[in-house]
DNA sequence: TTGTAAGCGTTATCAC
DNA sequence: GTGATAACGCTTACAA
């Protein structure tokens, strides 16, 4: 298929390329009306499509957006297969798509940073997911170009965040567990680092705890990793060495799946011997047996809101909310996995 | 970050820009090994990075793939949520990454075509997911594109397919019923389209009904959406009016776990009253309860042919097999929906 | 308002 | 082998 250029269009229209050039940018103060109505027509006519290479070489602007998401521990694969990514993914691209950007989904490999492809696709702004060292962060700033995080409590101006209160988050289900009468309340999680969202939900979990008037027990709490497999196991300890723990507050929905399961097999039964909530809400939560009680975030809208700043940014709508952190809401979903005691 | 150019190294390196570039692009034949080293010594004290718009400009190759995966109903959202697509980008984007490739993930707007983004974008290649009007694939066949589909059964030489046999998994999954003592097998399943892949699964079905001698009876088919919630009615409906069936063949583990959760809500017990065979082993089927016996398709694996086959494509590698669709393996999993009758 | 033309950073075609 | 230099398709001063 041969290309047809703005010159082809020009010469059609009887105009300039200029004049073509600034019909197709809605520059339409500096044509008249008339320039307007014979270059879309041979716009149309000709079935021109732009070139957004050229257009990105000559403007320095591509429509296009890295989102950048965490990778499996062997740095093969993205992070897609867990629903809270894959549904963020989806929010964002269809924000972004939605303004006549798109988007190029990639994990970044370790080591390497995001400068090159950056550079490289003259991107126009960045989504970044996950936790990194502290060196990515410099890198990307480097780069000079709007960038919104996600799941990350760096305090750097520098960065838009999209992020939920997960202290919050995590004293709400904890609360929800203590209203329902349960007072040996374990914690399952990923491992928790200073600063990243586990420590925060392990924060709000504490403090659901001190503000009950409940001992805090260290014992009580599972650290290892966020996934499927751990949650069974978790489960299994908890029934092995800890018989007076009745429910369980899992940071991650992935991780309750994982208990339910175990403590299936275990030959305990949830909610009626030991309650589980989770957090996060992905799409899977409702599907489960039984329906897991968890705390939402809305994950897609969250996707959405965070590709809306970024947006924003790119095209200068810099508000004096510029540097804080957008909040979303976040709601206690009573399913069937959590039980009132007595 | 001032740009630096193929220029700015061609000076410091003291050769002209063609020579840089000859280097740049591995054509190593057309320079002697001093100017290579000259080239790359300069490339690494200025942090050359080069710019592919220009490249992509200059040479109409983007390193850029489009991959388009179908999207919800209200044509809003990608269809990312759905582990089937998930696993399968997983795939594809590792594949891409490890050649240098980038993708451009999106879905294609309804009665929009997939022309103006792979014009637009210069797009060396496209995977294509889903299945869509007869018009969209002339369409992409006029970008005169490498173009690898996915869950196609589309009769077309122009395309790469990389496939599996689903008469064959629907055969096996049917077969694995009857050979566990079932007689009186449902199915559950998205419409049945022609030439769809649930209709080749479909056939599956009956083609192992027969073998068995078994009677085919159309009230047991359950034809309507792939999704959890059509599961779940299915499941009542099958208790309701069909106390005779004994086993039932989704045709997707999603709906595979409606069915789980459905018959559990309807007090029926799963393997125990009714066996459930699904299809894809998602990674979820292991995780839900009780875990599901399926037909696996390596999904990821899928993904890593498919974007192989388009690679091969496109460094013009065309092997005498390039018009035959590649065939992946199915395997059938045994976990504990299913229970041997008598 | 409109058109001309100079870039943007590469690649690729030629002479040398 | 090497180095000018003309594309590639578009944006954008600047001039008319």
């Amino acid at each position: 298929m041969k290309r047809i250029t703005i010159r082809d269009v020009s010469e059609k229209a009887g105009v300039s390329t200029a004049a073509v050039s600034y019909v197709l940018n809605g520059r339409l103060g500096k044509v008249s009306q008339d320039t307007v109505r014979k270059v879309r027509q041979a716009v149309e006519e000709l079935g021109y499509i732009p070139d957004f290479s050229a257009r990105s070489l000559a403007s320095n602007q591509s429509k296009l957006i890295g989102v950048v998401i965490p990778q499996t521990e062997d740095q093969k694969q993205l992070l897609l297969q867990n629903p809270f990514y894959s549904e963020l993914v989806c929010g964002i691209e269809a924000r972004l798509r939605q303004s006549g950007y798109h988007m190029i989904l990639s994990g970044v490999d370790k080591g390497e940073g995001y400068l090159d492809i950056s550079m490289q696709r003259n991107l126009d702004g960045a989504i970044i997911m996950g936790i990194y060292q502290e060196a990515f962060y410099e890198e990307l700033k480097k780069v000079n170009l709007p960038i919104v995080l996600i799941d990350s409590y760096i305090h750097d101006s520098y960065f838009h965040v999209v992020g939920i209160d997960d202290e919050l988050g995590g004293y709400m289900a904890t609360k929800h567990l203590i209203d329902n009468g349960h007072a040996n309340i374990a914690l399952v999680t990923g491992s928790i680092r200073k600063d990243g969202v586990v420590e925060k939900r392990f924060l709000g979990y504490k403090r659901a705890l001190k503000e009950a008037g409940l001992f805090y027990n260290p014992d009580f709490v599972f650290e290892q990793s966020v996934t499927y497999e751990y949650g069974q196991e978790a489960a299994r300890e908890i029934r092995d060495q800890f018989p007076q723990i009745t429910a369980v507050f899992a940071t991650s929905d992935m991780v309750a799946f994982g208990l339910l399961s175990g403590f299936a097999d275990a030959g305990c039964s949830v909610p009626e011997q030991v309650s589980v909530i989770g957090f996060d809400d992905i799409s899977m939560a409702r599907m489960c047996h039984p329906p897991l009680t968890t705390i939402r975030q809305d994950i897609v809208g969250r996707g959405v809101m965070a590709a809306e700043r970024l947006l924003q940014s790119i095209a200068g709508e810099e508000e004096s909310t510029h540097t804080e952190p957008t909040i979303m809401p976040l709601k206690l979903i009573t399913r069937d996995t959590v039980r009132k005691l007595n």
